[in-house]
DNA sequence: CGCAATTTTTTGTTGCATCAAAATTGAAAA
DNA sequence: TTTTCAATTTTGATGCAACAAAAAATTGCG
């Protein structure tokens, strides 16, 4: 047993096995789409990159296929992942359902501060776009909509919506370099923002989605280009 | 690599591999509620018991463990979660905006012979019913459920709500013997089956989220009792 | 008798060698 | 040149032993 040794943590994987930390650092660069999709993941190039012997890198490798952030192209081979268009359509509706459901407790449970914080990450969020840093941007968008999801207090909602992320994460590289992110989230988040400011939880939910699905015509349009 | 060798499908576990088995059994006894909720596993037993080495066992239970079938209660130490009236009631929504998708989705493009179907479902619902055979009913119950959903063709979405089913499944146990599963749920899966044959997805959406706070009231009960 | 410290046992993790199966490569045939 | 098929290499799965850490049992003290 490795990963999550704290129980109180859905995500963290605190706990102290080695193969932890291929598998922290392996998810972060799904979610940030630094993989090129279709890439083929080996447990012996894993182990050898991350100087582990097999069963561990075995093991971050297994995390990652088992919640389909990695996913089979033949029964001995792993790969990073290419949604299709009905697989990016169904993720989106399920992200309208789940991030919908999320905004919508965070709002009505947001406490004042999470507005600054808010307000933080879109900054980091504006000046990244501004020098064209769609990785940047992109994480830091990852961090605003976390941020108002986390008010929830449903982790279970949180690592699930998580794990739609994952899923989609390494489509992500297709909007490299050549395509950059429109601003149209902007005015989205800033809807979120004023709605939890007037206390309208309704309000937030709505832009969220709204956000979600603008997401969506760009992944669908860089999915279809490709 | 074990488990999901064919990639046409997000739930079975056709591959080959060893503790698949393992895997595929322990799942099954979480999801009819078999063990007792607290219960400890360890990697030996299940080794013993299945008659494989130690890496096998230890992945099944891994798997399970990274999809919260179970739980750690320490750092080394996997139980079988018992959960809490929040976890339930934030199951219950994630419940009610994912199936009910589903039930809606499903309900648009069933084929008319999933009537038959979901008929021959109930019938062996009430059939267990008469018997008192609860975990029959039960699992007659997730047999009736999962007919509809898989009518979306929706595998991601069906995926998640077996993890989520897979969640409470240990819960389950409380139920058991003393607990008699009410009729309630008859009236919901009518309704639903109603709905379907005169094609309001709706109507049976509706009645899958009756049918879901039913079951959470039901379970609200068998957990504070205990 | 209860509680804390300590010893003993149990347990998950890791590394590694081995094996069968799959993927890849290359050669031969059409 | 393309396709098929066989040889070769790569790869994941498994069993197992050793180790460190945690859990359980036991002992000793108040």
């Amino acid at each position: 047993m490795s990963k999550n040794h704290d129980p109180r943590d859905e995500t963290s994987g605190k706990g102290a096995a080695l193969g932890d930390q291929a598998y922290a650092v392996l998810k972060e660069k799904l979610l940030r789409g630094s993989f090129r999709p279709g890439e083929k993941l080996t447990v012996r190039k894993i182990a050898q990159e991350f100087g582990l012997s097999s069963t561990p890198a075995r093991d971050a490798l297994n995390r990652l296929a088992i919640q389909h952030a990695l996913v089979y192209a033949g029964p001995k081979t792993v790969v990073v992942p290419n949604l299709t268009l009905s697989q990016l359509r169904e993720v989106t509706e399920m992200r309208l359902a789940l991030e919908g459901l999320a905004a919508e407790k965070g709002a009505a449970k947001a406490s004042p501060e999470i507005l600054f914080q808010l307000e933080e990450a879109q900054n980091r969020i504006n000046s990244a776009l501004d020098k064209h840093a769609y990785t940047d941007a992109l994480w830091a968008n990852k961090e605003f909509h976390f941020l108002l999801y986390g008010c929830s207090n449903m982790p279970i909602l949180i690592s699930t919506i998580e794990q739609l992320w994952l899923r989609i994460g390494a489509t992500l590289h297709h909007l490299y370099p050549d395509f950059a992110i429109s601003r149209s989230g902007v005015t989205n988040h800033r809807a979120a923002m004023e709605g939890l400011q007037n206390g309208e939880p309704a309000e937030v939910r709505a832009a969220i989605e709204a956000d979600i699905r603008d997401g969506y015509r760009q992944l669908r349009r860089a999915i279809s280009e490709q």
